[in-house]
RNA sequence: GGCCACGUGGCGGAGUGGUGACGCAGCGGACUGCAAAUCCGCGUACCCCGGUUCAAUUCCGGGCGUGGCCUCCA
């Protein structure tokens, strides 16, 4: 099985190949933990979580390390601490403890490692004093700044040429920046904030800029380089390319990670998801209406690099789809999941091509291979069975009523009495109850 | 304004230089006393305009539309 990935900074669809198949590694940008995360934080988890499933299926579930980061120092953690009257670490652990049921819900794996920023300041500082002593970064102003000119490469990722993005530039340059490109590595803290001994003999205490964590947790946990970098679209600028630029130039080499992966943008009933139009969507707002497989499907029946449009109809149809997958598939399980839905996972994570596969095991020869799917997949059978038991709708007549009119159509019909029968059969039909005949009898379910 | 994506049937959504995936909805048939459920079958869709080609939805150029990013806001 040959796996084939979309790399960001090629453009291109390459054979995957890891730089040591025996330890398979992958970091992708975790959450920023100052309030509940909202769908579009969803998708790159579910994603990245299918990707991981995938890995382990393919060099064995102890060979691949997935680590996805917590980020626990942040202005806007600050900001919503101060505003809560809370302190930041309650702040952040609460909310990481929802971001953990929330993604658990949605059928998502715990990554190997999910490190915190702030347990990682040490390395960062180490990282940018490295940076200083080989000339790519500077101290100004209590800031160390990277200084994105000493970087030839700058740029490859997102395609910006740098004069253009000079040219670009709408904000006031910050007067201690030797080049209006350059990004901030450490700066000094606000009185109140966190901080830290700052690095490179820098009095005043400090913490870091935003984008030396991820060079510093994936460079702890994974290595100069790796395999997977992963993210949302919305990261490629500035975020990639700065973590890029401190990565490369602080271990000299070319590739901070073999593939970068970015998962496309989403979108709510087909408008930009917002605050201010009021269709801000949290997972867990989804969570009340809805299993987290349900949501999980529904993400995953676009792929990951397409825009996708969070949808109330596609939910609906996520629901039924995974019903009649968890219908077809009762009975034992294979192993592994179906070659054909592997198959097309192995081309770029081609997830509406998988699914449409699983369709076409829902028959006798295929269920055993639908159930192993599903498995793989994390699906979970009871969670949908639940939520159906729950949100069955109630019958407007006790069932004993409707047993006892069942039992007097039945009995019309055995006298040919059709007229009266079908009269029975509609006035339930009126009430939203509907009779199913087979040749074991008659069941009846509320219309949904 | 600059850069980068995306635009497929009623809806969702893959894919491909030449026999039009898949799902939902709809239609027809089987089954049924009639239905429901189930099963079987059915769709001359590829934003617009040029170009390349024997052939383009697929490649190239332009246009329009939607979205993302454009430095310490993530």
């Amino acid at each position: 099985m040959d796996l084939k990935l979309y790399d960001t900074l090629t453009r291109e669809k390459q054979p995957f190949v890891p730089l040591d198949p025996s330890r398979v590694r992958m970091y992708v940008c975790g959450p920023t933990v100052y309030d509940f995360a909202h769908i579009g934080n969803a998708r790159p988890v579910i994603v990245f979580d299918v990707l991981f499933r995938l890995l382990r299926h393919l060099y064995g579930a102890d060979k691949v390390t997935y680590v996805r980061n917590i980020t626990d120092v942040d202005d806007k953690i600050n900001a919503r601490a101060a505003e809560r009257g809370t302190s930041i670490r309650d702040l952040t652990e609460e909310t990481y403890r929802n971001f953990k049921e929330d993604v658990s819900a949605l059928g998502c794996l715990p990554p190997t490692v999910e490190p915190r920023a702030t347990e990682h300041i040490d390395e960062m500082k180490t990282l940018i004093e490295r940076l200083v002593a080989s000339g790519n970064a500077y101290v100004a102003d209590e800031h160390v700044l990277f200084s994105v000119p000493s970087m030839k490469n700058y740029g490859e990722l997102s395609k910006r040429p740098l004069d253009e993005m000079i040219a670009g530039a709408r904000v006031d340059v910050a007067p201690y920046k030797r080049d209006p490109m350059d990004f901030v590595l450490w700066k000094p803290s606000n009185r109140g904030d966190p901080s830290w001994k700052s690095p490179s003999d820098i009095r005043t205490p400090g913490r870091p800029g935003w984008h030396i964590e991820c060079s510093a947790m994936s460079w702890k946990h994974l290595g100069e380089t790796f395999d997977i970098h992963g993210g949302g679209i919305d990261l490629v600028f500035p975020h990639h390319e700065n973590e890029i630029a401190q990565s490369c130039c602080a271990f000299h080499t070319d590739r901070m990670a073999s593939t970068w992966m970015h998962n496309g943008f989403l979108q709510v009933e087909g408008e930009k998801m917002s605050k201010s139009l009021g269709n801000f969507v949290t997972i867990r707002e989804v969570l009340a209406d809805w299993p987290g497989d349900v949501a999980r499907l529904a993400m995953l029946s676009s792929h990951y690099r397409q825009p996708i449009n969070w949808t109330l109809k596609g939910l609906e149809e996520a629901e039924k789809a995974l019903a009649s997958f968890f219908d077809a598939a009762s009975g034992g399980a294979d192993p592994t999941p179906a070659p054909a839905v592997l198959e097309a996972l192995a081309d770029d994570l081609n997830t509406p091509k998988a699914i449409a596969e699983m369709h076409s095991l829902k028959n006798a020869v295929g269920r055993k291979a639908l159930a192993g799917t599903l498995g793989f997949f994390g699906f979970r059978r009871a969670e949908l069975a639940a939520w159906r038991e729950r949100h069955a709708p109630q019958p407007a007549l006790p069932a004993a009523d409707i047993e006892s009119r069942i039992a007097a159509r039945n009995a019309a019909r055995k006298d040919k009495n059709f007229a009266e029968s079908d009269r029975i059969r509609d006035e339930l039909a009126a009430m939203g109850i509907v009779l199913k005949d087979s040749k074991d009898g008659t069941t009846w379910e509320v219309a949904r």
